[in-house]
Order: structure tokens, then sequence, then C-alpha cells
DNA sequence: ATGTTTTTAATGCGATTGCATGATAACGAC
DNA sequence: GTCGTTATCATGCAATCGCATTAAAAACAT
């Protein structure tokens, strides 16, 4: 047998690339050659491992959600005895531009979301990603009602869409400069504030 | 003195194509020769207008604000004696993806939302419309709470932000189908039954 | 009607694109 | 070592891009 290489890791190596050059450069400069470069390899190599340019966009933004899901997890599990608020905010914070990989991720999702409107596969592919995203914030509040956390009146299945959709709204503004990443946590805390009774002493 | 040609509504009509461009093939599909098809030019033409392709985007964005903005007061003045309420929440309901309009003019949004975050010069048109958006938003909610149209310990400066970019977060996705109009509209009613009094009998 | 200037159209050019092809280098089974 | 497979690379090609150039058409002052 020839020499053997780990195709899936290769693959995101690649991909980490294409993040790099469209969260600099743009989504529409994105060509075979310039993701070749900022990889270090040909643009044969990337022929070789995606046959073509919608292929390598495509896995491209799966393996973006892995990215977002491993820095969500590692997030979490550097809380210690986290309460359900302490997993919501963590949560929330992931997905904002606060820091310089979250500002990479949020350019590479706004992107593939603008391309989603014409491009029916980028659209599933958000909406299942998203979709996912959403039930478990909403299994996460559930608990706290459950737990007894929320205040009276809090209704998780309002709550939960209206706090992920809020977050998703910061992140444009973020990202444009509008407002900036202090404000967008000050904005989410309010509204935990409003949800969640006051910690017990 | 030649044929005289209102220059601004010119571009005015190439812009609208520029939209139409973008919504159906994306932003990155533009180019001068689609958008002379779609206006019924020829190339020529649009490099009359608009020197550059860069001049040409720039203005379609500019042009994007003030029609949004006019749909927005026309909405407005289809209400017969409005409350607050109806106000923000006709505003709101202007800018989600309810209407094919509403539609086209969410994807143009989020294409130069992405675009902005490379382009320095779209993300300062941006700050500059959502900001003004936001202060009228505001201003919205403090008049609101000066009637005593909000329940009791509403702040409008945390309110307004919130709400706002609540909507905003809606967009995206109801723009790929994760989320319905329907679903979006009934999350904002929500939050404004959280936040005005029920109306007086 | 004529001349002048603006508007519109048509074409060319260098650069870049995605993709196909063929050559070279590297590695594992024998 | 030899061979066969694979990974990597370099190059070529048709198509398309933004932009420049040039010519025809149209409209008003005279």
């Amino acid at each position: 047998m020839p020499k053997q290489v780990d195709h899936e890791q290769r693959r995101r190596v690649l991909s980490e690339a294409v993040f790099a050059v469209i969260s600099t450069q743009g989504f529409e400069a994105v060509s075979l050659r310039d993701v070749a470069e900022q990889a270090g390899v040909s643009m044969g190599t990337v022929q070789h491992y995606f046959p073509t340019k919608q292929q390598m966009l495509s896995f491209a933004l799966s393996h973006m959600r892995e990215r977002v899901m491993a820095r969500l997890q590692a997030a979490i599990a550097a809380l210690c005895e986290p309460t359900r608020r302490d997993l919501i905010r963590a949560a929330t914070a992931v997905m904002l531009p606060v820091d310089p990989a979250g500002r990479e991720e949020a350019c590479v999702n706004i992107a593939f979301f603008s391309a989603a409107t014409v491009t029916p596969a980028y659209a599933e592919q958000l909406r299942d990603g998203y979709g996912r995203v959403l039930t478990v914030s909403v299994a996460n509040f559930r608990e706290a009602a459950r737990l007894g956390e929320l205040r009276d009146g809090i209704d998780p299945d309002v709550e939960a869409p209206a706090l992920y959709f809020l977050t998703q709204g910061l992140i444009g503004p973020v990202l444009v400069g509008l407002y900036s990443p202090d404000q967008a946590l000050l904005l989410v805390d309010a509204q935990l504030d409003r949800m969640f009774r006051p910690a017990s002493p």
C-alpha cells in the first residue's frame, strides 16, 4: 500500500485555511489558489482532497460547526460546578465574536448565511446546525425551570429562543463595530438577570 | 443642451437590479454584465453611471437603507391612531423577511454585512444606518415609558436594543427556513407583551 | 436642420477563475 | 531493492471578470 494520509484530518486543515481566507479577504475572494497558498500547499493538493470548490466549501461549513461545538465544550469544561445559568451564559459567549477565534467563526458563519440565501445546500446545513443548538438551549432552559432556577412567569419555550436569537442578532453589530463585545455581553447578562432568580446566598 | 437624464434616479434603478442579482444569484455573482442584463441595458450604461463596481455596490447599499426607510414610513402611515407599541411592532415587521420585498432586502443586507467584515467602507455605512435605527427605537421606547405604556421595571435603554437585536437575529433563521415568519412575529409579540402594559379597555 | 454634448452600445484586453491533465516525489508491500 | 499506489505539484485551457476604448444614437440650443 502507498503513502497513507488521514484524509479527514487533511480536509480539516484545508478548511482552516478556507476560514482564514474568508475572514481576512471575504467569501467571494475564496479561490483554490488562495486556499492552497494559505495552507502552504499547491493548488493540486487542494483539488486532490476536494474535487470541486463547492465540496470544499460544504465540508468547511460542516467543519465549522464541529469547531464551534468543540470550543463550546471546552468552555463548559473549564467551569467548575456550573449552574444552568453558567452553562447558558458560556454557550452565549462562545457564539459571540469576543475573541479572535470567535470573530473568525462569526465571519465565516455570516458569510455562509449570506450564501445560503441562494444555495439550498448551505441553507440545509445551517438549519440543521442551528436547529440543534436551539434544541439544546431550550432543553437547558427547561431543566433550569424544573430546578426552580427561573423566575415566576418565565416560559422556557419562549425565553430560550429569544435569548438565542438575541445572541445571533448581536453578532453582526459586534462584527461591524456598532456594538462592543462588552456591551453585547452586558445586554445578555441583563436578559439572564431578568430570567433567573438571584443566586441564593 | 443634450439629452437630459436624472442621474440619481438612474442609479437607483440600477441599484434595484443589483438587489435582484444579489437576492437571486448571490453577492459573489454580481458582475457588471449581470447587473446590466437584469436592468435591461448594456454594460456600458452601467459603467457610465458607476465608474467602478465598488462605487456601484456602495451606492446600492446606501439606496437600500433609503428603501427600507421608505417602506417603514409607508407601513407607519398605513396605521390609524397608532400606539407606541403599534409603531414599534410595525418597524420590527418591516425589518423581518415576511414578504418578497422584505426578503429581498434581508438577503441584500446580510450579504453586505458579510462583505463588511472585510470592507471597512461597508462596515461604516452599516454602522451608521443601523445605529440610526437603534437610536430611533430607543427614543420610541423612552417615549412609551414617559407615556406610562411600559410595565414596571422595564428599562427602555435595555429593552429597546434587546428587541432590536432579537429582530436582527431572527432575520437569518427566517431566511434559511429555520423559523417561519409567523413564528418570528409570535416571538416578537411575546416580547412586546412582556414589555407593554395590556391595552386599557 | 445642424452642431454639440450626453447617453447608450459594442468590443477588446489583461488578469483571474475553476477544473483537467500529466509529470514528479514519496511511501509501503513484496 | 523493485514495483505499484498515492500524494503532491506544475501547467494548460476555456470562461469570465472589471475596466478601457471607441463608435453610434439621441436629444436639446441654435
